[in-house]
RNA sequence: GCCCCCGUGUCCCAACCGGCAGAGGAAGGCGCCUUAAAAGCGCUGUGGUGCGGGUUCGAAUCCCGCCGGGGGCACCA
């Protein structure tokens, strides 16, 4: 068969020939170039920057399906759109493959970034490719290193000695926010933990607004993420309570949310590993609080997550004063208690706690309930509501009584006396940590800090950033539980900027979620050479208008960026303080129930799907699967069947015979009814992410269009071709390839100087959006009796009447009573007998 | 253990504020076209919406209690 003759097959296109048609002529219009001065409308639609670990993947296919989706809707309805990408070429796979080859891991790097970006194009995903980036690239990650900078100049960038998450298996420290589990989020090692000086961003400083901001966000974000930054935030609300020490001068203060139990304190514990356990320990206790104190650090971070295990401690030997009974207590040293939360002790009520209840049993201590259990009650501690009791228990003395006060008033009468007395105060504490950044890692941006003997800590100077990374390879990049940045001799050893003496480079690289917490901004003005971002650009486009990506990032990137963008704010650079508005979460694409994996051998191939359906099936499958939130199983799917719609919707723009340009006005009504109720339909499922439905729509108005021409008004009526061109405007938003076909074929496009993804939404005629008649449903008892059809403002008293002179609806009441009748005007009657 | 989301035909999924349970697709069945098959075109849906209660004239939808699935947090005082 010749090209010409498969050109003029009927019946089917060539979806690999119309592939190669337009991508050449939709690299020559760049159609999807964002114009920064356009007087449009702007609309941000960002889509997280993949990890360049190889080719695309369904993942990918799928997030960029569901939010081309929206893009391209915008760009139809006439907005300026920026929709960027870019990568986020840092971290781990690269290095380990540079290890494995012998190579830099800028190789690895820049291979698969020039493979995904060559995919991307052929996926036909609208993204403006001439503001990309990576955030390896020294032009990137100098304004890396300079954001480090003015954190560190406004006091939120600061060193520490603590123990921290540490990963045997690739080497490096973790953020509070990558142990999953007590194993590491990315490798899956068991995490333990180690003392290490390591550098923090403060964002425990801006922990209410982060809280406060998603009351906001709750209305355009997904549930499930702001609850899980809730949580993760985890504000709660209670008193410090000052104890004396016996034998020492500073009491030790620690945290309760539940200052009205405070009368039922039998002991006091502190973390082991806290200082303060250190500093209490009598001498003659030492040997055992050290011998304890080696068994727990020896303990896995999983073991030590383990709730079910038994309580162990050992006593410090020194007893405190409880503040509200004079009583003294013993001060014990236990794992249970964490050193970094709250202060790190914690006040004993073994009645209203049950780790404290556990604890208790297992040391023989004494055990007092301060709130009234309830009648049956079979638990052991008990924190629910009811009246104080033993506060205080009867013959002890206090100043303070709490006795019959619910636990709300009780805590509220206890906080007032502790405050009074100036032994305790309210507190709010917070279970978000301040993030870790360094890391013992090569691939990523250095921390711009020099270490002087003389001067201390030194920022090196703005210009001289970048602080470029050595050129390691190979086995020089193999981790050794130190940065690999640290053995480049050469490279550490330099002069301090302030005192011109010998002095280091700090051997760390940062997260490279620090990269990926600005860059954002960075598409806003991309090949800004002396600053950041340009602020007029960034405050025009931003904040993005919706953010597509997956839920995995909850707490972690979605936490950090918006930090960010709250110090950004602070420091006059942004003029907003949350750089996403609305969010969306695409579910997984899964094969036989089971996410993909290698060793289930249940992977699916995105390029063997391409090649097989082509680019427009895979992502029509992808968007019609169900609601983007939801998991898709490849296995249910029918990417055959996508193509076979598509070829469906193509085959009618073939058999339209009317001329381009003419006015539809005299066109079949009927026909135009359904274009104009889908064109309208389809804008508002677009924006509220109904995506299905709106392809489930498109493939409606596809069948009354063929029954239009089949045996309806026939081919040549001007509403054969409104409803025509209507479907490839629609598709445009998921199938670019056949809608762009369409659109030539029906003689829209002849010279390929304009593209049918910027048409611009079919106009609708809001008369024909008006029905003249609408079903009426008239039941009986609640069973649907009978039909009337009636004017939509048909008035509920001759409704009504019509509906009672029906005579099925006669028939169906019989000799019964009627006892009311529910009008509903215009669309239901229910006649209750 | 606490919190959140979900459960509709064989399968994937629709159903605005409570108002005709079924839009769309897949699979299956039947027919037309064809010498035949594929493709195409058409026709084809008894599941009382996981279970049990409740509210209501009316419940897939709202409330309560279960069951099943998914997710978040979890020795955070």
């Amino acid at each position: 068969m010749s090209e010409h003759q498969q050109e003029q097959d009927p019946t089917t296109y060539d979806v690999t020939a119309v592939e190669e048609k337009w991508r050449p002529v939709w690299d020559r219009l760049q159609p999807f170039r964002a114009d920064d001065d356009s007087p449009r409308e702007k609309k941000y639609a960002l889509t997280m920057f993949p990890y360049p670990s190889g080719d695309l993947h369904m993942g990918h296919a799928e997030v960029f399906a569901l939010h081309d989706v929206v893009a391209r809707y915008w760009w139809q309805r006439g907005f300026e759109v920026l929709n960027p990408m870019g990568f986020d070429s840092f971290g781990l796979p690269a290095e380990n493959a540079a290890i494995r080859n012998d190579e830099h891991p800028a190789t690895y790097t820049k291979a698969n970034i020039a493979k995904s970006i060559e995919s991307c194009q052929k996926y036909a995903a609208s993204f403006d490719w001439t503001r990309t980036f990576n955030t390896s690239d020294p032009e990137y990650y100098r304004w890396t290193q300079w954001l480090f900078a003015k954190f560190y100049e406004r006091g939120l960038a600061y060193r520490k000695n603590s123990p921290v998450n540490w990963c045997p298996q690739d080497q490096t420290v973790l953020a509070n926010e990558q142990v999953v589990q007590g194993t590491c989020e990315r490798c899956g090692a068991e995490v333990t933990k180690k003392e290490l000086t390591q550098w923090y961003f403060k964002i425990t400083d801006y922990a209410q607004e982060l809280l406060d901001g998603l009351d906001e966000l709750e209305r355009t974000w997904p549930d499930r993420v702001v609850t899980a930054q809730r949580n993760w935030i985890g504000r709660s609300e209670g008193a410090h309570v000052d104890f004396a020490i016996q034998g020492r001068e500073e009491p030790v203060t620690v945290y309760t949310t539940r200052p009205d139990t405070i009368f039922g304190t039998t002991f006091m514990v502190v973390a082991v590993d806290a200082a303060l356990a250190e500093e209490l320990v009598t001498d003659a206790q030492r040997p055992a609080f050290e011998a304890y104190r080696e068994e727990v650090r020896k303990a896995s971070e999983i073991e030590r997550l383990a709730t079910d295990r038994p309580k162990t401690g050992v006593d410090l030997g020194v007893t405190a004063t409880n503040p509200v009974t004079g009583e003294q207590i013993p001060v014990w040293a236990t794992d249970y208690v964490l050193a970094d939360y709250g202060t790190g002790a914690v006040m004993g009520v073994p009645g209203g706690d049950q780790r404290d209840w556990e604890f208790a049993t297992a040391m023989g201590l004494p055990i007092v309930r301060t709130t009234e259990v309830p009648e049956g009650f079979e638990g052991e501690a008990y924190a629910g509501e009811g009246p104080a009791i033993n506060s205080p228990a009867p013959g002890v003395a206090s100043a303070l009584t709490l006795n019959g006060l619910s636990v709300a008033d009780a805590k509220r009468a206890a906080i007032d006396f502790l405050e009074e007395m100036k032994v305790g105060r309210g507190a709010v504490n917070f279970r978000l940590r301040d993030w870790l950044l360094s890391r013992q890692r090569y691939w990523g941006a250095p921390i711009p800090v020099v270490h002087c003997p003389v001067d201390g800590e030194v920022l090196v100077p703005e210009d001289q950033l970048p602080v470029l990374l050595p050129e390691l390879r190979g086995a020089d990049l193999k981790p050794q539980g130190t940065s690999p940045l640290a053995a480049a001799t050469e490279w550490v050893n330099t002069s301090c900027p302030t005192c011109g003496g010998p002095a280091t480079r700090d051997g760390d690289t940062m997260d490279t979620f620090v990269d990926s917490s600005w860059y954002m901004f960075r598409y806003c003005s991309p090949h800004e050479t002396d600053r950041v971002f340009d602020s007029a650009k960034v405050n025009a486009w931003m904040p993005t208008n919706l953010y597509v990506g997956g839920v995995e990032h909850a707490v972690l990137h979605l936490l950090y960026g918006r930090f960010f963008t709250k110090v950004l704010n602070d420091m006059g650079l942004v003029d907003f303080r949350e750089p996403w508005s609305a969010q969306l979460n695409q579910g997984f694409v899964i094969n036989q129930g089971k996410k993909m994996s290698k060793s289930l051998g249940n992977g699916v191939n995105l390029g063997e799907q391409l090649d097989a359906f082509g680019v427009d099936a895979v992502r029509l499958t992808l968007v019609f699967a169900g609601p983007p939130e939801d998991d898709i199983d490849w296995a249910n799917m029918s990417p055959e069947g996508s193509l076979k719609f598509l070829q469906r919707a193509w085959r009618l723009s073939g058999d339209v015979t009317s001329e381009p340009g003419l006015s539809f006005d005299t066109g079949d009504v009927a026909l135009r009814r359904v274009t104009a109720r889908t064109v309208h339909d389809a804008a508002e499922l677009v924006e509220s992410y109904r995506f299905n439905v709106v392809v489930a729509r498109v493939m409606e108005l596809v069948n009354a269009t063929r029954r239009a021409i089949d045996s309806g008004c026939g081919p040549a009526d001007p509403a054969v071709r409104e409803a025509v061109e209507a479907v490839a405007v629609l598709l445009s938003l998921v199938a670019p390839y056949v809608a762009e076909e369409m659109w030539e074929r029906l003689g829209n496009n002849p010279d390929h100087d304009r593209t049918v993804a910027r048409a611009g939404w079919p106009a609708v005629d809001p008369a024909l959006l008006v029905e003249d008649t609408v079903t009426c449903v008239v039941q009986v008892k609640g069973k649907v009796k009978a039909r009337l059809e009636v004017a939509p403002d048909v008035t509920e008293d001759a409704l009504r009447e019509a509906a009672l002179a029906d005579p099925d609806v006669q028939r169906a009441i019989g000799d019964a009573t009627v006892r009311t009748v529910i009008v509903r005007a215009p669309k239901l009657v229910n006649v209750v007998v």
